[in-house]
DNA sequence: AATTATTGTCTTTCAAAAAGACAATAATTG
DNA sequence: CAATTATTGTCTTTTTGAAAGACAATAATT
C-alpha cells in the first residue's frame, strides 16, 4: 500500500493486490513480509493498488518491486479474498491511535483515510525467489523487511496470515507442473540441494534414490562437473537448468 | 451487468464477476449464455457487480440467480482478468449506436454509461448444474437464455469465450479431485449415465470395466435396486450419491 | 430354448512408484 | 598406502496402480 498518494482516479477503487513471496534458506521455507514503519508492531504482506492504465499481473510486479526491491519476479494470481467485513479499518484504528503526529508527514489526511479504510477485495499473487539473489530495499511505508520461516510467523493484519497459507497449498500443488523452483535455487547445484528445497516445500522427506530419477528423468537439467566438497566421500555432480 | 441503476456507491466500482455455467443433457457438455435484449446479436455470460455488503462468493451467487434463476448454484473461482484494455467500451459503443431509443427505456443516462464503459477487472465463477433441473428465467436485460454445445458457442463480447475455455480447463482439472459433477446428474443414475458425463466433460472415451471400478472405488456411491430399460440385456443397477 | 446386447466383476498385463542393494568414489585414519 | 567412512550414482526387486482382456450373469427377443 502506498500510503502517500492515493489519489482516488489514479487507482482502481477497493480493489487491491497482496503478494505471498516464498523464498529457500538454510534449507527452510520462508515468506518476505515487511514491518510498516509506524509505531506499534504492523506486519502486512508488500501489498499495494492497480492503477488505470495497468494489467492486474503487471501492477504486482510493480507493487513488489515498489515494496521491496525484487525486479523481475514470475508472479501467478492464487485466490480473490472479498468477504464483505474485510476492510482496512480495524487496523488503521489502531495505527492511527498509535501514530496521531506520524500521519501528517506522509501527508495522510482524513479523505486518504476514508479512501483506505473501506471494503476491499484483494486478489492474491505468489511467487518463489532465491534467497541471496534478492537485494532488499524498503519502500516508503516499510521500515524493514524481513524473510520469516513459515513456521514462525509475525503476528499479521488482517487476513494475511490466512493468504500466506492458501499460497503455500497452491504452490504445493502446482510445483511439479510449473517448476516454480527454478528460481529457488543458485545458478548451478546438486541433485541433493533440490531434494532439500522439495523437503522444506512439501515438509516431508524424499527418498534419495528415487527423488535423484524422478528429477533427472524430467530431462530439464543439464549435468557440469564435479563438485568436490572436501568431504570423505564421493564428490556429487553439480547441475544447472536447460535454457531451452 | 444490471444496466438499470448501478449507482456508484451501491457497488464497488470497476470490479465485476463473470459467471460460466457448464451444464449437460444430450450426452454433451453445454454452457448457458443468454441474449442480451438489444437489438443487434450481444451475447454475454451472466455477469454483474458486488454490492458494498455483500461476500464476494454472495454476489456471484446472487448476479446468478438475478440473470438466470438459478438458485443454490456452488460456484467456484477460477480466474481475474484484468487486462489494462479490459473494457466495455467497443461493446457498448455499438450497442449504444444500434440501439439508440432504448437506451432511455432502460434508463440509461450519460452518467451510467461513463461508469459502465470504464476499464474492469473480472473475476471469473464458474459451476455444473443438472439442466432438467433447471428452471430458467430471463433477468430484466435478457432476452432469452440459451444452453450452447461447448463447441457451437455464439460469437460472445468482450474475452467471455477466453473466459469460457479457462474454466473448461480449471473444470478438468479439479473434476476427480472435488466431484463438482455431482450437480450434472440426475437424483439416481448409472455408471454408465456417469461415464457419459466423464465423457462429455473431457471429450474423450473411458474403458468401461475400469471406470466403472474407478468410481466405485471412491466409495461415494450408494446402490439402489436395478433399473429394467425394457431392452434384451442385463439391468444395471441405479446409484446414488451417499449422504454424509 | 437359443439369441442378443449390455452389465458386473475377475484376471492378466503393463507401467510407474517405492524400496532395496551395491559399486564408485573422495577424503581421512592409522 | 591400505583400511575406513560417508555419500553419490545407478541398478534391481518389490509393490502398487492403471489399462486391457476375458467371461459369466442377466433381461428381453426370436
Amino acid at each position: 500500500m502506498n500510503l502517500k498518494s492515493p489519489r482516488e482516479q489514479e487507482y482502481i477503487q477497493q480493489l487491491s493486490i497482496d503478494c505471498v513471496i516464498f523464498g529457500y534458506e538454510d534449507e527452510q521455507l520462508k515468506v518476505l513480509i515487511p514491518k510498516l514503519d509506524f509505531t506499534g508492531d504492523f506486519w502486512a504482506l508488500p501489498a499495494g493498488f492497480i492503477q488505470q492504465e495497468e494489467d492486474i499481473d503487471e501492477a504486482a510486479r510493480r507493487i513488489l518491486a515498489e515494496r521491496t526491491g525484487l525486479a523481475d519476479i514470475y508472479l501467478e494470481q492464487f485466490r480473490v479474498f472479498g468477504t464483505a467485513k474485510r476492510s482496512n479499518k480495524t487496523f488503521m484504528e489502531r495505527l492511527v491511535a498509535l501514530n496521531p503526529t506520524k500521519l501528517d508527514d506522509w501527508g495522510l489526511d482524513l479523505n486518504t483515510l476514508g479512501w483506505l479504510t473501506r471494503r476491499f477485495v484483494s486478489i492474491g499473487y505468489y511467487a518463489l525467489v532465491d534467497i541471496h539473489k534478492v537485494n532488499l530495499q524498503k519502500g516508503n511505508i516499510d521500515a524493514s523487511i524481513q524473510w520469516y520461516p513459515i513456521r514462525e510467523l509475525p503476528s499479521l493484519i488482517m487476513d494475511h496470515e490466512e493468504m500466506i497459507h492458501i499460497a503455500l497449498d497452491t504452490l504445493r500443488l502446482n510445483l511439479d507442473q510449473k517448476l516454480i523452483a527454478y528460481n529457488l535455487l543458485p545458478e548451478t547445484f546438486t541433485i541433493k540441494e533440490v531434494q532439500e528445497l522439495y523437503e522444506a516445500i512439501y515438509e516431508r522427506p524424499f527418498a534419495r534414490n528415487n527423488f535423484q530419477k524422478k528429477i533427472l528423468d524430467q530431462q530439464v537439467l543439464e549435468r557440469l562437473e564435479k563438485k568436490f566438497t572436501g568431504a570423505a566421500n564421493k564428490a556429487p555432480y553439480v547441475y544447472r537448468w536447460k535454457r531451452y
